[in-house]
Order: structure tokens, then sequence, then C-alpha cells
DNA sequence: CGGTCCGTTGACTCTAATCAACCTGGGTGG
DNA sequence: CCACCCAGGTTGATTAGAGTCAACGGACCG
């Protein structure tokens, strides 16, 4: 952890929650944030902690996940560049935060951000709207969740992978073969899709299979029929 | 549809959002609400229309739906009085609102209302808590619709029914056996907790013969065992 | 009295989970 | 340099659990 010098150097700030402030508000968040780095695989908060902070992601993916004591795990959400982290007004953390990939955040203690929202009422707006977006997100995957079959939530995944690929980091034109590298093992995939690893694996190599994709190797893929991809995605 | 005359014979005026407001305050709102009466099954908006309203729910229950186009549909929110109604700031509604029960609704036109929360930082606060509340329901939900079996859907249903019911309107004694009315068909239950009216059917009578819950007649419920549900429910 | 809607029950099917191997590539240590 | 190891991924065989299809019963209503 380290204190925020400056937020000129920050990859995120035309599109964060900061994106609303001027340079002289800005000044009280940047006396408030700090800079940390967390490891993939590292779990920044535990569903039942206290929840003392919120932050904004600047690099990475982190999930948010529900757990029960026998084992079974569902992620419920995952966060990208920009993204705001954590819950405001919560006593408690209510899902476990972990980092996918490696990941830098900047972190606020949950209260005085909570007071400094309070004073900046377009942040706290933009705040309303990213959170009424989130919510009809996490609707939008429960019909998914509940109906789709496993080869519907493979597709969408794919085609959600892929629109945020072509926003940024793309590897091809948007025209012609797509392909990106997916930030998530057979594992995670499997628990975003509320499927099993052995699950998520056949329906990708059914698509393989089918011409839809293809798997050039490591974790990438190449959608090579847009069209049809979609058409197995349905909702 | 009528002018409100007075929010005085309001049952949810401190319970809803406009409990944040003072008498003065309120005067706003008023002339820009209507009341409106809506029937069991009618349809207060269907997914893609022109997001033009936003209401509070005065009484009955309303569902949130996603559909798929071959028929499929998955109830991805209920709504209860003093609950908050329809998402300020979407060009679209996202998800059908039907009442499952008559209904009366408090209505707002969406863009005068927002202009109304820009004016008012206690009442935007308090509906970015409902909807980070909201949020935190709809992640917890994705669990039990993606991991949990028929068996801990239905437990965890009726105990959140109970609870529900418990807060008010309950015909009996917290302590002894509770008894309440279901809102919802088995249909209806069965489009909540993603599995089919004859699966919630058979895990209702289920719990009826295991002597957990019994079965009085028409929708209602009574919880012989508390203990038991609790532990069926799991997550 | 007949009809309809809702709930229930039974028989059967089918999808995805489970259990069990096996492969593959990358990293390590002899 | 090569043999080994190990995690992640894939594949196959089997099973369990919920979906589907079909029929039936009772309550309510006209």
């Amino acid at each position: 952890m380290e204190a925020i010098d400056i937020c000129a150097d920050c990859g995120v700030r035309d599109r964060a929650l900061c994106g609303s402030l001027s340079d002289a508000e800005l000044a009280t968040l940047n006396r408030l944030g700090r800079r940390r780095h967390v490891a993939r695989d590292e779990t920044i908060a535990w569903a039942g902690d206290d929840n003392i902070v919120c932050a904004n992601l600047l690099s990475g993916v982190l999930k948010l996940s529900a757990a029960a004591t026998d084992g079974r795990e569902q992620t419920v959400g995952l966060l990208y560049p920009a993204d705001f982290v954590g819950t405001p007004f919560a006593e408690q953390v209510d899902f476990t935060i972990t980092a996918l990939t490696d990941a830098e955040l900047c972190v606020f203690p949950r209260e005085p951000f909570e007071r400094v929202l309070g004073d900046h009422a377009a942040m706290e707006r933009l705040l309303l709207q990213r959170v009424l977006a989130a919510l009809g997100e996490a609707r939008g995957r429960m019909f998914s969740l509940a109906r789709g079959s496993a080869g519907e939530k493979v597709a969408g995944f794919l085609l959600d992978m892929a629109r945020r690929a072509a926003t940024s980091g793309c590897r091809a034109t948007p025209q012609g073969p797509l392909t990106f590298d997916l930030p998530l093992s057979r594992g995670e995939t499997a628990a975003v899709l509320g499927l099993t690893i052995e699950t998520a694996s056949r329906q990708i190599r059914k698509l393989e299979r089918d011409q839809i994709i293809a798997l050039p190797g490591g974790r990438a893929v190449t959608i090579l029929d847009m069209a049809a991809l979609e058409a197995r995605a349905q909702a």
C-alpha cells in the first residue's frame, strides 16, 4: 500500500466514479485513497467480514462469490477496470472478493468515503446509476443460471467476454475472426456459469468441433462464426 | 388513476422512500404522483417498453420477470409494499413488471421524478441504499438458483415468506407454529425458484409428509418445525 | 351439472453431475 | 539434457435429479 501521489497516472480516471469530480474535489479523495496491488487468487475480503473498505478497480479482474458450508461455490459477479468495488452503507461484507488476475486497486476506507459521497451529489448519482446497472445485469444472469442450458450459458459467456475484449485489447479487427484471451480458467468459468468444470469444458470443445470457435492455445479463443454463437446463446 | 389529495392516508408513508421528506417536500412529489390500482395478473410494463414511470408500491405484490422467445420465464424479483418500483435513468424497461395480487401504486413520471431525486439528497441516498440491498439479494438468489437443490430452494423460499409474513400479518405467535398465506400459486412459486410446477409441488408435499410444514388448505402454510426447515434450506 | 383452473401424482426421459482416467505443457531437479 | 511432476484440461462411463408428458382430483363458478 502506498499513498496516491497523483491521480494523473490513473488509467481509469475518466471511466471510474472519480470522473465526476473536479481536480479540486479529486484532492479530497486523493488524500483518502491508497493504491493497493493484489496478487492473482488473493482474497481481498471474505463474506461476513466487517465492511472496512471500498475501492476503484484500476486493473485486473475480480470476482464476487458466495459459498455454502459444504463447499459449493458460485461466482455472482465479475469486476473489471474502472468498476467500483465494495458495498457502501453495509456493516458486513456479503460476498467474498477475490482477484482472478493480478490487480491494482485504489482503496478508500468505507466510512470516510461515504461522507465524501454525501458531499458530491454527482458522484453519488453516478454510483447509483452503476448499482442500478449491476442490479439489471445480476437479474439477467438469474435467468441464465436458472433456465439456460449448459450450451446457452457457455455461448452467452463467450459473447460477453468477446464484447468486453472488443472494447479494449482485442487482437484483430472487429469484422474478421475475433481473438481474445479468457481471463478465467475452466474452473472459474464453470463457477460463473453454475456448471461443473467437465460440463464447461465439453461445451467449449463442442463449439470448437462445430467450427463456431477455435482454440489457438492457452486461454485464447477465436470466434469464427459470430452469428452461430449468438444463435446458441438465445436469450 | 386519480390525483393524490394527501399522503396522510398512505399506509407506507413511513417505510417508503418518501419517509425521508418533510411535509413541505412531500408536496412536490404529491403534485407529481398519481394513485393507480392494478388488478391481479395485470402487467404494468413490458421488458423493452420505453421507461416512462417509477412508483412506490402501496399494497400488493409485484413480480419482475425475464422471458425468452421460446416461452421460458424466470421471476427475477418480488416487490412488496413500500418497495420502490422501476429503474430511474434507464431508457427502457428491462424486466416485465406484473401484479401477483391486486395492488396499489403511487406512480411518478420518470424524468420529473429523477429531477426530484436530484433535489433531495436524502431520498437519493435512501434509494441508493435500497438498490444496494436489492443487488445483494439478487446475488444471493443467484447462488440458490445455480447451485441449490429443489429441496433447498423450496425450504429457503418458505422461510423467506414466513419471515416476511411474521413482520406483518401473521396469524399466530412467532413462538408457536406459524401460519401464513403464500401470495403465490404453485406456478408462480416455481417461476421464482427456477423449477417446474411439478417439482415445486412435490417438494412442498414432501415437507408436509415429513411433518415440517402443514398445509391447512388454500394457500396457507403452517411451519411446524422451524429448525428442520432451516436445516433443509442450508445456505 | 358441466367446465375450468389449480394442484397433485405417476411413469418415463434426459441433461448435467459425478466418478474415474488420461493427456498435455510447463517447470523443476537430478 | 532429460526424467519427472503437477496443475489444468479433456474425455468416457455411469448416475442422480429434475424436467416432461400424461392423467386425475377437487374447488370454484357459471
